[in-house]
RNA sequence: UGGGGCGUCGCCAAGCGGUAAGGCAACGGAUUUUGAUUCCGUCAUUCGGAGGUUCGAUCCCUCCCGCCCCAG
């Protein structure tokens, strides 16, 4: 019976005895199916785990039915330690399009399971709606709806596998978690480092920048060092039922492709039609809400115009969307809120510090969005756990919600030193504005200073930025991520 | 009602006698494990309508229709 499988796997375990679960046992693995060859090619690429001097590891790995984690699970299978695969399910497509037995996450459930019964080892599935639901799904939605430009992927993945999904399986027994995700974990004089992966293509860095040092310690990657060719050489060498099974792409939750159909789902009635406006004031049309629009969007607008608009900005409060032309969108400095460290973050700005010290900003690489390289930047650090960058050189469409992950430098391989969610960008246009606005003003209000994250002598570029906001908040509140 | 001007793709607009540029928008595709951007492709057998001149008219002429400005 099935428990009895569990029991093997996991010992008993409420989280998993009430989870819904299907186990997949019947398969025989057979250790003549792996080759030597494949072996050897494996062996330098052997991912690091918490402890090799142990050889042999429990590992759970999370099979999300496609090639990669289904490859990543061969190889840990044929480096010979005890693999347990585990599939999370984390929505239901039919309750999403209102048809039964339409269901995708269904047939990746399907496909991970028959991987699973093609390597012979023990496959689970766990219900993760409820949690993804709240934790991803929900957050996606608000975000949207105030404005911003969300990132679901990361938080699924320092939320509920690295963080719900590893805390089971630790507790279940496991040494690690391992995925499929493209990304190099180093261990440098016994301290597991974050990297890009060596497909730098495939690079999933950009998604993972809010993993902690803890969970980095009991994770492994085991697709890090290897390029998407290869694994799909490996998946067909293992003769697995997904090698030729397509990638996987846009939001997995999103079944439709027009993610406003879930924002409308959870939120219902949320989204209103508005103004879109020109920065120089004139009203240009209507939008069907803002949650349709990104920063730096151009198509949809439906606005025939002499030269391309662009969304410049999202006004949440007011249900307007803000257009102008292609230079409004050029930001220079990016207010982040949440930074996580993954590698040693500077020292921070103390209060009441009176001139700028070294070693208070540093000098990095970062991306602000998946498909870029690195470019460089400068991080100032606020004690509070925000952090100010200056883009070297500006960027074009940067969306307050998106993330900013930050690197060592610029090669191909470079550690990931942590990163943290933009909540505010701003460009040379925004200053003028501000001035404008503040020249408008000045008889009526005081300018809001920042001496309380301890500014100082800071140089007059960054001095500027936080100097004073559009909006009624505060700088201070901002780089909190208040 | 007189006088003047203008009507070219959904919007803007070039062409002014030789067989319909371009921009914007839209649509399709490529790219993409977030949203975008970007790139590629498609998009007026026809120039407000009807006649006329001409080998040939969006371009010249006549009338009609519509819009704009000025004057009553």
């Amino acid at each position: 019976m099935h428990n009895a499988c569990i029991r093997t796997a996991f010992g008993p375990h409420p989280q998993v005895t009430q989870a819904f679960w299907s186990c997949s046992c019947s398969g025989h693995y057979s250790h003549a199916f792996f080759t030597s060859a494949s072996l050897q090619a494996f062996e330098p690429n052997a991912p690091a785990f918490p402890s090799p001097s142990a050889p042999r590891r429990r590992v759970v790995v999370a099979m999300s039915g496609g090639v990669d984690s289904s490859v990543a699970a061969a190889l840990l299978k044929q480096d010979g330690h005890d693999v347990i695969g585990v599939t999370l399910q984390l929505y239901d497509h039919g309750e999403a399009t209102r048809r039964k037995g339409s269901c995708c996450a269904g047939q990746d459930i399907h496909d991970a399971r028959r991987v699973a019964d093609h390597l012979g080892i023990p496959h689970y599935v766990l219900d993760y709606e409820q949690r993804f639901r709240t934790a991803v799904m929900q957050s996606f939605a608000d975000s949207y709806l105030a404005g911003e430009t969300p990132i679901p992927c990361v938080g699924c993945n320092s939320q509920i596998k690295f963080k719900e999904l590893l805390e089971t399986a630790l507790e279940l027994g496991a040494d690690c978690l391992a995925t499929g995700h493209y990304i190099a974990r180093r261990d440098l004089n016994g301290v597991p480092q974050l990297c890009r992966a060596a497909d730098t293509a495939r690079d999933q860095s950009y998604f993972l920048f809010a993993t902690t040092r803890a969970q980095l310690a009991r994770l492994c990657f085991p697709l890090g060092s290897m390029h998407k060719s290869e694994v799909r050489a490996f998946a067909v060498k293992f003769a697995l039922p997904v090698a030729d099974k397509p990638d996987s792409q846009d939001i997995c939750f999103v079944p439709t492709g027009r993610y406003t159909d879930v924002i409308e789902r959870l939120k219902p009635g949320a989204i209103e039609s508005g103004l879109i406006v020109h920065v120089d004031g004139r009203v240009l049309g209507r939008h069907e809400g803002i949650v349709n629009f990104t920063v730096g969007q151009r198509r949809g607008l439906k606005i025939a115009a002499t030269e391309p608009l662009f969304v410049v900005r999202l006004d949440a409060a007011d249900n307007r969307v803000i257009v102008g032309p292609r230079e409004h969108l050029l930001k220079t400095e990016l207010v982040l809120r949440h930074v996580n460290w993954l590698g040693d973050p500077p020292a921070p700005r103390r209060e009441a510090t009176s001139s700028l010290e070294e070693g208070q900003s540093m000098e990095i690489f970062v991306r602000i969005r998946s498909s870029q390289a690195p470019r460089s930047a400068t991080l100032l650090l606020a004690s509070d756990g925000g952090a100010l960058v200056e883009l070297h050189g500006g960027e074009y469409g940067v969306a307050a919600g998106q993330a900013c992950v930050f690197y060592e430098d610029a090669a191909d391989q470079a550690r990931v030193l942590g990163g943290g969610w933009i909540a505010q960008a701003r460009g040379t246009a925004d200053r003028e504005t501000l001035r404008e606005n503040r020249e408008n003003r000045e008889k009526r209000e005081t300018p809001c200073g920042l001496p309380s994250i301890g500014i100082g002598d800071a140089p007059s570029t960054l001095t500027s930025a936080l100097t004073c906001t559009e909006t009624s908040t505060s700088s201070r509140e901002l780089i909190s991520g208040r």
